[in-house]
Parts: structure tokens; sequence; C-alpha cells
DNA sequence: TGCTCTACCGACTGAGCTACTGGGGAATAA
DNA sequence: TTATTCCCCAGTAGCTCAGTCGGTAGAGCA
């Protein structure tokens, strides 16, 4: 289950990618468009800025833009800034390695084995999907149902 | 990241399934075995009894048996029982659906019809392991070992 | 230079969850 | 009837999540 701290990072960046030609938009207004609680939201913008993913700018006309094409921002890349490594046992973890203190034997341990082929499942799934994808699909279910109310009146 | 229960879980399912002809094991000798504490692998062990994967026999003579064969018994299955429903966002959640608080129009939500995606690949790679392939991994890791070992020998 | 705008940053907090522990009760076999 | 074994509820230390508070520092404008 992702937290609400990624539910608001993917809400702020779909409301930046929406933005024409890139310009900055404050924290302050990203916070209330979207109804999220500005403090939280400063944490959150600083985060994804450190992972890469926005840059910013101080001072008057400054804000926070994307740093990539959304078709560029996997939401892979998203969950493990804000996250962590998304790896379903910390002996997995390439970037938060740590050794499982049940597990006798890592190289023969059955549950390490497994957890491995569901962590390459998922890393490659959400890799594979982008930003951009998230708001596309978006566009796409509201088209839809604009199209089935033009053909019931 | 599954929790420490759940690994308890699959070390205690590991050891059940190498019973020979499905004897019963008591909590005490199952705790000390892997090295679990004894009351909190009481709880982990009734809950996948009520989730249907364990059965049980009070008295003398009594303890925990499988309730299914380890290749009926799949690791979805396990980690649903402990951690709840693993959808990434509670409005795609089929037992404890909850509506997102920040969401305006679920139809329509980016997050949500992308994390569709991710629900569907995650629930189909972990409902297709079972604990026998657990099983039959780790011993043919410990066996490839073995062969390493005989051949540098 | 000073003023204002904006992001940056560290410390703190309440609620809820994780990983347990303890004490007793109830079913079963001998 | 007694020993054995699971069943079940209540509690607790420590951690994480979801924020909040108060101040700092850099950028542009006058």
């Amino acid at each position: 289950m992702i937290s609400k701290k990624t539910k608001y990072a993917f809400l702020a960046l779909i409301n930046l990618a929406s933005q024409p030609n890139g310009q900055p938009i404050l924290i302050a207004d990203l916070a209330q468009d979207e109804n999220i609680p500005k403090k939280f939201l400063e944490f959150i913008l600083l985060s994804l800025r450190k992972g890469g993913i926005l840059q910013s700018r101080i001072g008057k006309g400054g804000g926070y833009y994307l740093a990539l094409p959304p078709n560029k921002i996997s939401i892979g890349a998203v969950i493990r800034i804000l996250e962590g490594d998304l790896a379903p046992v910390p002996c997995l973890s390439k970037t938060n390695y740590a050794r499982c203190e049940e597990c006798r034997d890592e190289a023969t341990c059955g549950i390490r084995l497994v957890m491995a082929d569901v962590n390459k499942t998922l890393s490659s799934v959400l890799d594979s999907l982008t930003l951009a994808d998230m708001i596309e699909r978006s566009k796409n279910e509201i088209s839809k149902r604009k199209n089935v109310m033009d053909f019931s009146i």
C-alpha cells in the first residue's frame, strides 16, 4: 500500500505536468489546488527535487517545475524516492541491503529466492509505467465518459 | 516490504511442509526450531488457521499441520492473511475498499488507473508462486552448491 | 542597500502500527 | 480427572506516518 505522501506526490506531479511550457508553480498554489497540507507538500517536493524529478527556483517568479518530460518520469522512480527501495525483503534491496536476522543461509533461502521473482516483476511494471501514462489514461476515461453522455442525450 | 510476521509465517509453513505425512507439530517446537518468539508465533499460526491454510488439534498429540498440499498454498494467500489486502491504494481493495479522500473522481483518477495495472501484475505473480516453489527452489540451490563443492574437491 | 518573495531546513508531535509479552480459559486424550 | 495443547484477550515499548512550527537563506526589485 502506498503512503499518503506518495499519493500527494503523484497529484502534485500531474498538476505540474499540466502546466504549459513548464512554468514554475508555487508550493502554496499547488497545496491549495490539490488540497495538500502546505508544509507536508513542501517536504515532498524537496524530496522529489533531490531525487532529480523536479527543479526549483527561489525568489520572486520562482517555484517548482518538472526536471524531465512526463514520459521519462517512471512511477517506480517516484515511489522509490518517497518510500525507499521497494524490495519485499531487506536482503534483496540494492540501495538499503540488510541481512534478515531470521535467515540462516541467504543463498539457499526459499523466501528470498521466491521474493526475488516478485521483486523483479514488480520493478519492471513500476518502471514501465510513467507519469505520462497516468495523465493519458485519465484523459481517456474522461473522454470515454463524455462520449457515453453525449450518446445517451 | 513484508513484515516480520509474514516472514515468520513462511518459515513456519516451510517447516510444517517438511513434516512427513502431515504430522502435527507443537507451537513450542516450531518456535524453538525457527527461532520465533513463541507467543508471537501462536498468534501467526492462529491467523493462518482462520485463513484456511492450517489445521490444528488440541490436547495431547495435538499441534498444527497444513490444511492443503504445499503446491496449493500460494504465497499471495499467506501475505493477504497476514498483511491484509495487497492493493496499492485503498480504492482498489476488494475486501477493504475505502475511498481515497484526496481523490476527486475515482473513475477518472490516473493514480488509480495505473495502480490497477500494478495491482493486477502483483496479484498474479503472488498467486502463481506457492509454498512448494519456495521449498523446491531452496533445494535446487542447495544441490547446486553441493555439486560445485564436489566438483571443486 | 534594503525589502519582499520564495524555497530550504531541522526539530517536534499525536496517532496508529509492529513486534512482541502475560495470564488465563477451554478443548482433548489418556 | 489430570496433563497437554491450542485459544483468546489485554497490554506495552518502540517505531513510522502525517503532519506542524519556527526560522534561514537565496533571488529579484526598488
